[in-house]
DNA sequence: GTAGAGGTTGACGCCGCGTCAACTTCAACC
DNA sequence: GGTTGAAGTTGACGCGGCGTCAACCTCTAC
């Protein structure tokens, strides 16, 4: 008993095309007559094509469809490898999920609090500044969550003295400026120390855990206040800012 | 300010690669000095490379945030229908590990039951049973979860009375075969009539709601009894399975 | 002069096919 | 004999978002 290719497809209820193609890639090599003539299957041919569109269904990877059926390995056993990227797969989309959704949260209120000054300085700064591509992956996406659920943790009161902090910190920064102080002074110094303890409360920064910012990130983080205006708008512009990059340059080399 | 190629790369976390493909779609062009020499990027460029990347976290696709921030349309509503999307994801995702789920621990079972059976003659003809390709439009994959859901809800004793119904319905079938029915007698019919009752007893199956089985759905499970040698051996063997195929082409014939 | 760092364009690869395109073969009908 | 149509074939592009060579140019430092 043989059948078309058209007739295996309506049997299966997959086009023809995808049987050339299983066909082709060597995963369901079809019983041909002569060497170029139209395709046959056999009964052999059929049960193989059952057992990968289950596979198939269940989300494997054609490559993996294959190692399952031609390597004598326990079907089960695969299964098990692929619900654990399944589940890996399941838990970004959530936490992705959560994540839009607070974004379109914090887009339909006022947008220009302080709390956006501080979401800007902080949680964008985990996101997209790197100073180094090796940094990249030490500090994952997570950081965003820890530093939120801290955030949200502190409730109004200790949200409130942590505006009021940042405040000081940049009044701080401005005046220096203002004044002219040179970045290797102790002065300058000084608030630069501060601003290095002031970012690393919060959990989820790079070098959280060793109670001082990661190198990178804190080169990267001032480098990044003089690129972006809206970072450099909260240090006095870009003049500012140089001045506040500068500092920290210094301050990196000082104490690393 | 200007910056290299390297040095956004380094301040923003992505690699020149992604740059020079930005650039190259349109999505971030970069102000170059002249026709082939090596890109700049200017602040402008930077803060859109910026919410390019926010975007791009949360799963858009690099033509939906083209969209976003060329038109001026709102990017709240963007992210509101991304999240639609995602989380029919989401929904796809739980119902695949469901899925593999239940194939996992099918497997560890001792899988020459009766009710694997069942499952072979029903479930997996649910799944890869098509006649047409119009009709796989129609009966989606909650055709499962719906037959799943109702023979669970059965429980140990509804489970034991379908079996027997099934066993009976195979001894008939059997017996008219051994007997040399011919396909269009009456007896024959007979049994096709209750095959076809049993079938569409079970929700899910093409055709449940208007109490008879789908036409094609019908026609493309008989072709399969004697295609797929394991649904052949529970009516006696290609022979069996056979008259079992003739007998319902007729009854389709008639009765449609 | 040469090495090295950083830039350029161009092209292939991944995954699973959908979708033309261009062609052949075979049976059926006039 | 010619025509038409159904069913088959191979070959190639496209999608999404880049990673990863390859081959070449340019500038600076020793």
């Amino acid at each position: 008993m043989q059948w078309s290719i058209q007739e295996i497809a309506r049997l299966t209820g997959v086009t023809s095309r995808t049987l050339r193609h299983y066909d082709a890639v060597g995963l369901l090599p079809a019983a041909r007559t002569t060497a170029s003539g139209p395709r046959r299957y056999d009964r052999t041919a059929l049960v193989r094509l059952q057992r990968i569109l289950l596979l198939r269904d269940l989300g494997l990877g054609l490559g993996d469809i294959a190692e399952v059926l031609d390597t004598d390995q326990g079907e089960a056993e695969a299964l098990r490898t692929h619900l654990v990227s399944l589940r890996a797969e399941q838990d970004r989309l959530a936490r992705q999920i959560a994540s839009v959704e607070r974004t379109v949260a914090a887009l339909e209120k006022d947008p220009d609090t302080k709390e956006d000054i501080m979401a800007k300085d902080m949680f964008d700064g985990f996101d997209h500044t790197q100073y180094e591509q090796e940094v990249t992956e030490r500090w994952g996406r997570d950081a965003y969550q820890k530093s939120d659920a801290w955030w949200r943790g502190l409730g109004e009161q200790g949200q409130q003295q942590w505006k009021a902090r940042l405040e000081t910190l940049i009044k701080a920064w401005t005046d220096a400026a203002e004044a002219g102080l040179d970045p290797a002074s102790d002065e300058a110094q000084a608030i630069a120390a501060r601003h290095a303890e002031w970012l690393v409360a919060v959990p989820g920064t790079p070098g959280h855990e060793q109670g001082r910012p990661d190198r990178g990130y804190l080169l990267g983080l001032a480098d990044m206040y003089v690129a972006d205006e809206r970072f450099a708008a909260n240090y006095g512009g870009t003049e500012g800012a140089t001045f506040v990059r500068d500092v920290l340059r210094v301050y990196a080399d000082q104490v690393y």
